[in-house]
DNA sequence: ACAAAAGTGTTCGTCTTACACCCATGC
DNA sequence: GCATGGGTGTAAGACGAACACTTTTGT
């Protein structure tokens, strides 16, 4: 009843996330090309997870942390012969001080995400995306770019980094679009990545935003102890767009995410900070919690 | 640089889900055991969800709406030689009146997961919890226990149904546990399945819960006009708990989520129902919007 | 008449958002 | 003393949960 299996290639990627000055970072190889590790399952990986922290280990020397799997495709990609099945996973790490040479700026790659500086990036992006919308079935490409990019006083959400790409992916103005006779220059759209790495990179970002806003993994980006203010600057980073001070406190505090180590540092200028650290009990006493974003128009 | 891939075999595993009399049921493939649809991905595929979709007609003779991947994981089972890797879905359809026998009621599989009768099944569940947790590592299981079933006065969340299950595997309550000598009979624990095909469903009915709550995907399982006291049964069957009437039709209709059709029907029983459609043009205009679940204590 | 389900109006409390202001340090 | 970031109280408003009650059919 079963027909034999036809062999395919199993490959596993990672998206290794850190955050250092202000803005999440990925792992990349250091290669000519941009590129993110990547590598064959081998028979002497215990799991899919073990195969991949093998992997980011050896290309990169880095020992990840928390580990979660983003996405599965198959691609009918080099030259007929076999299908190459690629398991994708986002990995989280506290980045130190030090070696930034191997870690890309998730605003480099995606220069439209970053909404803190008023969204002066995005609104580059907008005439382009308009004159799209208008060249063909405009209806529906109009609310396309209106609710993925918060277009004429819609919400923006900082979640919807994929569909964002996807847009403009299918508008050709990313260089890896088939259809890249317009592609714009990278300060606007950024590099291109090999492969169909940079869309990974953009579903990761993606689940990260979303998850952080219900559950507590901020904290695997953060030293074992850290001030509010970095907490808080961390939280920013990765959703691209600020938080409300007060509010933000209320929910760490009342939610019991950390305690006081009894220690304060004057590292971050000003008034010298009290600092924290996560209590890791709740990741079994609470099933929720995260740090909600704001709404931004 | 890159090694040789080793072969592996891929599989597709699809756990589709209807709702009929007020329980969410999935189809097996009509054997002797509980079995989901499934079947290895071939070179004529398209793609993974086109295989799927192959696997799940051929088997089954249905044909899926909406579908979305799950979880893919990778087994080294049965004798050594090639490692099979899985890659699992969830869909949804629309089921009329009619042939059952292929289609389990999600409730028989896991009769804890129903609250909707005040979780009496739970509470068969709960002394064998508790001498469980009792009797070892006590403080981290007990603590376990609690947030995941709701115990002592805390919340029960309908999305924890594969932890729930992880539990109760750990635990050694389900047949297929390794360690089964303590295995309840199928009345409280439900049947054993294939492989690990139930873990699979209990992720398909974690992950369902969750999105219903933020996604219109409801609709999937809906025929093309009904009540709203429907679309209420309906959810409540997959969130296996009762909703707030008012509160449910005012975020329904305040969300535009539905428009009239201008009939009414009467198959109801007691005073006719007007009859709605989905609105699928809110696909594009809105990023977000469900049908959110109350906070059962 | 009564059961059964449809359908509505309004209150109450909590959670979200935002404003304004004070505090402690380095230069 | 002033710039810089840390730290807090409190009020306006949106949103969710819950209550009770009316309406329209079938039997």
């Amino acid at each position: 009843m079963n027909q034999p299996h036809e062999p395919v290639r199993a490959e596993l990627v990672a998206v290794a996330v850190g955050v250092l000055d202000g803005a999440p970072r990925v792992l990349t190889t250091s290669a000519s090309q941009l590129q993110l590790p990547a590598g064959p399952l081998r028979e002497d990986h215990r799991s899919m997870q073990a195969g991949l922290r093998a992997w980011v280990e050896e290309k990169t020397g880095l020992r990840l942390g928390y580990v979660e799997q983003l996405y599965t495709f198959a691609d009918r990609d080099r030259a007929g012969s076999e299908r190459t099945i690629s398991v994708s996973y986002l990995g989280l790490t506290w980045m130190e001080r030090g070696d930034l040479d191997q870690w890309v700026s998730w605003y480099d790659l995606f220069p439209w995400e970053d909404q803190r500086d008023d969204g002066v990036l995005r609104r580059a992006l907008e005439p382009h995306l308009r004159a799209w919308a208008q060249a063909e079935d405009a209806e529906r490409r109009v609310v396309r770019c209106r609710v993925t990019f918060g277009l004429d006083g819609i919400d923006w959400h900082p979640e919807l980094a994929l569909q964002r790409y996807e847009v403009l992916y299918e508008a050709g103005l990313v260089p890896e679009s088939p259809d890249w006779r317009k592609a714009l220059p990278p300060q606007i759209v950024g590099p291109w990545m090999v492969h169909d790495h940079r869309r990974i990179v953009a579903t990761a970002m993606g689940r990260l935003r979303a998850k952080i806003q219900y559950r507590p993994v901020v904290f695997e980006l953060m030293p074992p102890e850290f001030t509010l203010g970095q907490l808080q600057a961390c939280v920013e980073a990765i959703a691209g767009q600020h938080v409300h001070k007060q509010n933000f406190r209320r929910i760490v505090e009342q939610q019991h995410l950390v305690e006081e180590t009894g220690g304060t540092t004057s590292e971050t200028g000003g008034r010298p900070a009290r600092l924290f650290r996560f209590r890791r009990e709740i990741l079994d006493e609470r099933a929720a919690g995260g740090t909600k974003l704001p709404r931004t128009r």
